[in-house]
DNA sequence: CGGCACGTTGAGAAAATTCAACTCACGTGG
DNA sequence: CCACGTGAGTTGAATTTTCTCAACGTGCCG
């Protein structure tokens, strides 16, 4: 598995020197509707949120700090993070736009993980009070606030499904189908991308070493569902690589035995993780 | 790894048909504020909360459901889970006394994960839209209320990191101290202690199959660590369990390069776990 | 006394990690 | 412009951990 090194870029650290001089602007409420995918809700607010820029390797927030407000990804990738006390990261996630940012730290006052930026970042910065205080004015609004908070605790879910049971490659492959998934919903090539991490992040979030990355990487490249080279990613056989997901390498398929039986038991056993998949070479 | 299978006890399923009939009463808002822990909060409501009793083996509520409450764990013991599409538990957790259940439902509407009595249980069922209600009537209320959310967020990402670093004794150990802790807290003997779920529960929480769970066990009894008979458990030395956890089986050792460096690189290998562990056998 | 689910233990197999060598891209400085 | 250093990524071989399979022990219930 992993614990994460990284000697990465230029990660300068505290969040408060952060340069304000370039803010380009500011995001009224039904901007910042619309980047969360809320149907659109008639504020009559007037509020506006400051937009923080954030370089490439800058923190955005560090464990321990005050927590004051919560930020919505405008543009750019980040990755959330665990410190360790021997200094290890831990990747929690890759934030992307319309992710939210900080709600660990309205438990106990003070950011529970930090973030880093991968790019160049552009934020929204929203002060925790001003968010309750129009929650009280539209419902719709604090509706949503809870969900998105609900939301983060779901995808924690799946994350932690993942890294229970699934193989090396059946991991990867989700990392794979969950970026592109990812990305075409903000309006980026569900095909082509850039991986904006290091081997080792992904390692980090994955619980895997790098070695291993790469070579279920390769593995998906040799198969013909990917093509890999470097960061560029191009996904050939998308169906493929869910297929992968569902094969989880050790999996004794024990079914739940509720009031009602279930569905019959499938009890053909793990053969090689590529039969029956439709590798279509290069 | 995991993937649970429990042919469990006699799972009654729909949480509708809970038999109301012996509840055994109401919790007031000042009840419920003692159950979480909070600083009494001088509320003038005088709103009161169903409770509701489930017998174990039974089902609190099930994914796909539609989500109208949360619940807060009065007495007994559960487990939270995720069913796979094969009909595998994963599962996410064990809620006791003072917990919260289903904030996950908040996303969607719906529940993402359901919850299972593992002894006879005592719950609070709160309506959500009534939650929020006395949210806007109470700032500190309110305030808890988020807290408490991101409180779980918090914990996922704690057993993220676990699954993500830990080897399978280091988890076996974190999830004792961790289970010492909670029983501490509501008042149960951290020492000893009686294990509510099976071991294919643990193995599925920590990622790891039965006969890992059952191996690590050994080893930190044979250690003298810890005393462990079937599910009854004596923790004799707690301080030695907190070790073990912090020694990865594979960790690289490196280091966070953040903008100042850190304390220097621990680079010792890992030798036999029990190295430098005071154990004291029975 | 079975039957059965739960738990333990051993031995062999499989998966992932570790260690090590090598390649590749990129930026620095002569 | 090219040599060089460095960090990232790949690949191979050996090792370790964990899983799998299988046998056996234990407690419980009809």
């Amino acid at each position: 598995m992993i614990a994460m090194p990284i000697e990465s870029a230029p990660c300068i650290s505290t969040m408060l020197e952060c340069d304000d001089s370039d803010n380009s602007g500011w995001c009224s409420l039904p901007d910042i509707c619309r980047l969360l995918g809320m149907a659109d809700i008639n504020v009559d607010s007037d509020s506006r949120f400051q937009r923080r820029r954030v370089k490439a390797g800058q923190w955005v927030f560090s464990a321990g700090e005050k927590f004051n407000a919560v930020f919505i990804v405008y543009s750019g990738f980040l990755k959330s993070l665990l410190l360790d006390d021997g200094g290890n990261q831990q990747i929690l996630g890759f934030p992307m736009r319309g992710d939210l940012l900080g709600i660990d730290g309205l438990h106990n006052q003070q950011y529970a993980s930090q973030a880093c930026a991968l790019t160049d970042c552009d934020l929204v910065v929203i002060p925790f009070r001003e968010l309750t205080r129009l929650g009280h004015q539209n419902a719709m609004l604090e509706n949503w606030l809870y969900r998105a908070v609900s939301r983060e605790l779901v995808r924690e879910h799946a994350v932690v499904g993942m890294l229970g049971t699934m193989g090396a490659e059946a991991r990867v492959a989700r990392f794979l189908v969950a970026l592109s998934e990812r990305f075409a919903a903000i309006g980026y090539s569900p095909n082509c991308f850039n991986l904006r991490m290091t081997r080792q992040e992904i390692g980090s979030y994955l619980g895997l070493t790098i070695e291993t990355v790469s070579r279920s990487l390769s593995a998906l490249h040799d198969a013909g569902l990917i093509h890999i080279n470097q960061r560029a990613v191009e996904v050939c056989d998308l169906a493929a690589l869910r297929l992968v997901q569902k094969m989880p390498t050790h999996t004794k398929m024990h079914r739940q035995a509720a009031s009602e039986p279930l569905q019959p038991l499938n009890t053909s056993r793990q053969q090689s993780v590529w039969a029956g998949l439709s590798a279509m070479p290069a």
